[in-house]
DNA sequence: GTTTTATTATTAATATATTAATGATTAATA
DNA sequence: TATTAATCATTAATATATTAATAATAAAAC
């Protein structure tokens, strides 16, 4: 009966627990949160974001952006302009403390990252995003039942 | 270059964004939270547990642990039970409500367990369990180049 | 053109995560 | 056995998640 450890949700959660601290590390050289890297990531290569399209790409939820972007404005990482053509709009912008900050951690991450696609094969890599894509698909249960006829 | 997007945190995150609301629905329905439940659950069969055997269980941090101990125990779902053995440790037991909780709500969980499980085949799963635990295997980055001779 | 509806960023309230530190207690060691 | 080191639960400070609500603005519908 070990369906509790087994659950989706806590292999997601162990598997993240693992991962996490390997790129927290290069985090708190740079004294940044996860979420905060994320942000500044999103915006590589991007003149600026909407704190909505920040939201979208990042998963970062709207209210929980709100104060990540705070902090990084006070860290002089990016700044807030108000859109003149759509005044509900912000756009985001990073500073050039906050390109140095990218062009510094960008390399390191992308080391990372490169270390965990040692550890499986290609096809191994490909097979994960497949099954989780699949893991995802959302479909009723009734529809399920049915045998996928949709 | 869409490497950020298809991080490894950022698919897991993506996937486990997918998951979770599948199960909150069930956990609103009685107003708990997923750490809650996730505490209630480990307590499955269990007369009693520590604080630490539930934080390694649950994978919540302690500190955590603490404030949602206390919810529980404020929503009359657990007691506290100081050992005398080793006046260091709690033990955290389930009430008869705790129980009556839990068996109310287990029968969902596996159903929303079982409905995930029916969007892959077995075989898949297995892959994905064995998959996520090779990208967990720690080894150096050094012992990675000399090609695993540990 | 004015009322209604949507959208964007934000606030508010509560719950949790992260890191470091602390008090109480027990185990280990000289 | 007196001292030191380790362990457990907890607190503290800061950052983020979740849900609902709000103010400002824009788009749609009447």
């Amino acid at each position: 009966m070990p369906k509790f450890l087994d659950s989706l949700p806590m292999i997601l959660s162990r598997s993240i627990d693992g991962i996490m601290p390997v790129y927290r590390t290069l985090f708190q050289e740079h004294a940044i949160t996860d979420q905060q890297w994320r942000v500044m990531r999103a915006l590589w290569e991007q003149k600026h974001l909407t704190s909505k399209q920040i939201s979208e790409i990042t998963l970062l939820p709207s209210p929980s952006l709100v104060g990540i972007l705070d902090r990084l404005e006070k860290k002089g990482f990016i700044g807030r302009l108000r859109s003149v053509k759509d005044r509900r709009l912000v756009y985001i912008v990073p500073t050039q403390a906050g390109r140095e900050l990218q062009e510094l951690m960008l390399p390191k991450i992308e080391e990372i990252h490169d270390s965990f696609m040692k550890k499986v094969t290609p096809e191994e890599w490909a097979e994960l995003n497949r099954i989780l894509d699949k893991l995802n698909e959302y479909k009723t249960t009734s529809e399920i039942v049915l045998g996928n006829r949709v």
